[in-house]
DNA sequence: ATTGTTGCAAATATTTTGCATTGTG
DNA sequence: CACAATGCAAAATATTTGCAACAAT
């Protein structure tokens, strides 16, 4: 396997990650980075974006809104998506993972995890909602 | 809003999505639906997926493979994707609708629902792994 | 010096759309 | 006859990749 080298454009990449509460999608990472490396280069994040998927340091999030989504936080937790802002929102719960011995009973296979999408109206939306 | 017109192209596709286990991407059911409509286009396949998943006769399902697939079968239930074959499988097992009201404790919007996917070893793959 | 990483641009790949034509009600 | 649906091709969109230059070890 290749080795690895430092490079600050990674890093930085990493911490707008860990910092980022939205769970950005590449594009937007993009934007950001930008304004600390003006010339960094879209294929340049979505390289380090895979790398640091492929080595645990981030996790990759699909809504269903078009764009793969990024998380630094790769602590195991569930999501949210308000289908009325199009925000994806981490979700502070109950642990469900129980629910993989529920899918492995009476199944021959090995369940090994899950991803869980939460769906509906967020709390501001769900406001906004409420005075129409 | 505009009324629907009889295609026969859409029954086609609506039987085979119906008949098929495999939840098929759209290029599968592009394939499949040339063998009775041999001048079908994919752009025609499209419009229709989309149209049977926006009037409820159909499911998205989103696996993380590059490609949307499609379910016939609208009823509540959960998919399994094999890492292994990349196969896409439905999961015949107990309800774990509960889990909206685990997400809903101590959040204030509205959990409407949810998408679970699960992943792991289909069970030829495991039997095939076993073996090596 | 070696080779991983970057920036740029071109290429992929999936899905959507414009438009003239066909088909349904 | 009105207009929804089709087939075709072009366009749009998100992501990946080839390559020469640069930078880390």
């Amino acid at each position: 396997m290749p080795s690895i080298r430092y490079s600050k454009q990674r890093e930085a990449i990493k911490n707008y990650l860990l910092s980022s509460k939205v769970h950005p999608t590449a594009e937007i990472v993009y934007e950001n980075i930008k304004e600390i490396f003006p010339n960094i280069s879209l294929g340049t994040v979505y390289r380090n974006l895979n790398f640091l998927v492929e080595h645990g340091q981030a996790l990759r999030l699909d809504c269903g809104d078009g764009f793969i989504h990024f998380d630094g936080c790769t602590m195991p937790h569930n999501h949210f998506f308000c289908h009325n802002c199009k925000m994806l929102l981490d979700l502070d719960m109950d642990s469900i993972e129980h629910i993989n011995k529920i899918a492995n009973a009476g199944f021959n296979g090995i369940i090994e995890g899950h991803t869980v999408l939460f769906y509906g109206l967020c709390p501001e939306c769900k406001e906004l909602l409420k005075k129409i």
